[in-house]
DNA sequence: GCCGGATTAGGTCATGTGTCCTAATTTTGA
DNA sequence: TCAAAATTAGGACACATGACCTAATCCGGC
């Protein structure tokens, strides 16, 4: 309803500024004013800006399951569902050069605050890694997957970072297409 | 003599205070207390945050232009050259561990806060890139030395990334000898 | 001693979080 | 339907912090 309606913008706006500016940089009033809400409002809803960010995390954690799940269910073999994985990175083209990965930039700077929710912002990581350890498990790949699945994260957010760095290069999809050759010699190997 | 050591000293300190804590989340006084001087005496030396932030940029800058060009200087190779790039991963392994990587953090931060010093801290990057890429372009690869100079800078900022989220991992060796590994096949082919 | 750079202690000002309050307005449930 | 509860608006204010500034003092060389 109008109750949850309200909260439920108030973490659309926060995830969006969050990711576009910063967490640090993102203010209350700013997270208020793109909703288009009162101050009043806002706390009645979140009493401190540390409660948007969890409320953010878990939101983001939540959609990111649902991804992983429906590439599971939508994909004829534990490759093609990696493949969508490295995929990911030329459909958020545009907002991975302007703004970076949103999981890595908010992990870093959440790790550079000390900040208490630097361990839900790892969860994320955690997600792709199981997701991806998995899948490689079931490409036969055993005791290496778990190496395999943080290969292609780090893989990933390298190729996010020096993106944002190059922004008007055709460095990413040089870079996702290297990655999906890479997987196959890993799926022949 | 004491003026110019005591602003040597205020920019040692910014620079450790930026990679350790974040541009941002670093004040003036935090630079001062680090420094041992009040908060006006840093006022003599430079006027705005943003000087600071330059001085610093620009020491980085000279700092690893100088230890570059010592590893043209020491390798019997280029390709040993690049091999001294990939180990800085293992000979600052503690620190990447806690705070990642002293030029992708900063650029990721100043990018996201949009702040003027982003040209600059891409520089750093350049650096990087422009002397990867003669590296290779020594070891004749031509056409393809800046796309393999990207490459090998995306793959470290990955490797520095998943190493901070996964601090108490082997994860860091494990990857830098696959660099290694990688730069013998790009070598032999 | 004098002068000027170096240094200090102090203050100003803007901003952002967090608290509290009041008064509408809307929604919900008996 | 009607009262209670939930939601929204709006503002006042305490408090901390940090960037930025100023006046006074220190101190070494001439």
């Amino acid at each position: 309803m109008a109750r949850n309606s309200t909260r439920e913008n108030i973490i659309t706006a926060a995830d969006r500024l969050f990711y576009e500016r910063g967490f640090e940089n993102s203010s209350f009033a700013d997270v208020a004013q793109l909703v288009g809400i009162s101050r009043g409002n806002f706390y009645y809803h979140f009493k401190t800006k540390d409660e948007i960010l969890d409320a953010v995390i878990r939101r983001r954690i939540e959609e990111r399951a649902r991804m992983l799940d429906a590439w599971v269910d939508t994909s004829q073999s534990p490759k093609e569902s990696i493949a969508q994985f490295i995929r990911i990175l030329l459909m958020n083209e545009e907002k991975i050069r302007r703004y970076g990965c949103p999981v890595g930039s908010l992990f870093a700077e959440l790790a550079k605050l000390n900040h208490p929710a630097e361990g839900g912002a790892r969860e994320v990581f955690n997600l792709f890694r199981i997701w991806l350890r998995r899948r490689f498990e079931e490409m036969g790949k055993g005791q290496a997957s778990d190496r395999l699945a943080l290969h292609l994260l780090a893989r990933s957010q390298g190729v996010a970072m020096l993106a944002r760095a190059y922004p008007t290069e055709p460095f990413l999809e040089r870079e996702a297409e290297e990655l999906l050759a890479w997987l196959e010699t890993v799926a022949e190997g």
